[in-house]
RNA sequence: GGCGCGUUGGCGGAGCGGUUACGCGGAGGUCUGCAAAACCUUUUAGACGAGUUCGACUCUCGUACGUGCCUCCA
């Protein structure tokens, strides 16, 4: 089994092998903390999340890093206006650290709500600013950078190749440019690897700019600028050559061409092997902006009902590539699927093998197909992480025993099965169904023999209560099933 | 102005040059004490126009529409 992956470096979907047996160096732009996620943002640590759990079930040992930006992302690529941390801390009246903190506390509540695994490593900005200023330097030693009033900026003009991974005809984009570019740069595609604070301003968050990165003998204070601490942190934790790194599509002819250019002037190596790139979801119809209202927060899909693994379903059900329409109508649609899934992975909890018939069952084609499932999801992943085919998989598996009855069903086979899809596609569908309480399992006793005395009054009321605490009951031929009402 | 992407049935969304996607929803039916579920049937596909081909939703070109980036953003 191979697995396949579209590499924005290549613009071509290619087998993918790391650099070193089974080790796979893997790093992911991570959020600015700046504010709340919205269902944008969350789709993109989903899909990655899925690749993790692919390259796992490949057998890879994944080492992960993801940054946390908690400073330097100022509100314009252009290096100008202002810092999205300070302009948030004013917002709320705290401090830029305050604001970090809160909202990465935020973000990684909502990673655990959504059953995302943790990275190996995750790194704040903060944390890694002397590696920041090491990178700085190697840039500065090599001729490649150069200062200005307001910062020290990466002359592109050196990097010869600058423009190649994002296809980019940087004299149209001047041209054709509805924002000004600072004209102390010399290249509009010029970017800041660190800024100084303003002289008439202090910053909550700031640092002493080192003396020879300096070209005056006046001291500055200063921070860094965006796009050095995603290669800062992943050099220095993952070596020079990572072998994938993955972010929005956004980031292609900014962020990650600036990334490349400051991490392969520096160490003269490729910087990653493979770029992997999410489409942004669009909401209700358009791209989700704040003016619309329509960035949806996890918070907002609780308060209409919705499980964050409701939303996880959603995004499963296209690829990461592709564009989606987040509505309500659809998240509703992925919640009533969830629904139905959470319902067969109850049924484990109601079929019990014996030895002699778990033999007997294991002859079965039902059985046989279960067992083969987990493969089939596998290889629907290694499809370029094809998450609509691993769901169908699923469904196909599940409709299998659908028709059954319960005698028919061999738990231990769905039971493995039910493992497979958590592992990876990260449903939680067994902790998520448990089983029912002593006493329920009493009444639907009760019920049955209120039934084989044609008790129908009996009968309902027990089912009606059982209802009530939100066990559903269908009767087959076999006996009643419990499945939950929610 | 520059660069790019998309257009599949009521909604979401895949694969595939010739054979059912799948899910959600709607309708009818079977089953059932009733119900629910399940199952069966059904509902509506490939924007438009050419071309290649024995044959195209699937390849090529054009048109229309939509949309993204270049400006904060996954």
């Amino acid at each position: 089994m191979t697995l396949t992956l579209h590499n924005t470096l290549t613009k071509k979907t290619e087998e993918f092998t790391p650099q070193e047996g089974n080790a796979v160096s893997l790093y992911t732009c991570g959020p600015t903390v700046y504010n709340y996620l919205h269902v944008g943002n969350w789709a993109a640590y989903i899909y990655w999340d899925t690749l993790v759990r692919t390259l796992t079930a490949n057998g890879y040992d994944v080492n992960r890093v993801m940054n946390i930006t908690d400073v330097g992302h100022l509100v314009s690529d252009a290096d100008e206006g202002e810092d999205k941390l300070e302009k948030g801390a004013r917002r709320e009246g705290k401090t830029a650290w305050e604001i970090a903190e809160l909202y990465t506390e935020d973000f990684m509540a909502g990673m655990e709500k959504l059953g995302l695994i943790l990275p190996s490593h995750i790194a704040r900005a903060t944390d890694f600013i002397p590696q920041q200023l090491d990178l700085v330097r190697i840039l500065k030693e090599k001729g490649l950078t150069y200062q200005i009033e307001d910062g020290i900026y990466f002359d592109t003009s050196l990097f010869p190749s600058y423009a190649d991974f994002a296809g980019l005809d940087l004299e149209a984009q001047k041209a054709g440019a509805r924002v000004e570019f600072n004209p102390e740069k010399r290249n509009a595609s010029d970017f800041a690897l660190w800024k100084f604070t303003p002289k008439d301003e202090q910053r909550d968050m700031e640092w002493d700019t080192p003396a020879d990165l300096l070209e005056s003998a006046e001291a500055k204070k200063g921070f860094p600028g965006w796009h050095l601490e995603c290669s800062a942190i992943a050099m220095s934790i993952l070596g020079p050559t990572i072998d994938i790194h993955t972010g929005g599509i956004d980031h292609i002819p900014v962020h990650h061409t600036n990334e490349i250019a400051q991490s392969e002037s520096a160490s003269g190596k490729q910087f990653a092997h493979f770029w992997l790139h999410n489409n942004h979801i669009k909401s209700e119809g358009t791209k989700i902006s704040k003016s619309l209202g329509n960035g949806y927060t996890l918070q907002d899909l609780k308060e209409e009902g919705f499980d964050p693994l409701d939303y996880r379903m959603f995004v499963l059900q296209s690829q990461y590539s592709n564009e989606g329409n987040f509505t309500f109508e659809n998240l509703q649609a992925a919640k009533n699927r969830r629904h139905h899934w959470r319902n067969v992975a109850a049924l484990r909890h109601q079929t019990h093998d014996t030895l002699s018939s778990d033999k007997q069952k294991s002859d079965d084609d039902n059985v046989v197909s279960l067992l083969a499932a987990s493969g089939a999801i596998c290889e629907a992943l290694n499809a370029n992480l094809n998450t609509p085919a691993a769901l169908q998989v699923v469904d196909e598996a599940f409709s299998r025993l659908d028709g059954k009855g319960l005698a028919a069903i061999h738990q231990h086979g769905l039971d493995e099965l039910l493992d497979s899809i958590d592992e990876l596609l990260g449903l939680q569908l067994k902790v998520t169904t448990p089983d029912i309480d002593d006493e329920a399992k009493q009444r639907i006793l009760e019920r049955q023999r209120a039934r084989e005395d044609k008790n129908w009054q009996q009968s309902d009321t027990i089912r009606d209560e059982l209802l009530s605490q939100g066990i559903a009951l269908r009767d087959t031929a076999t006996g009643a099933i419990w499945e939950y009402a929610e």
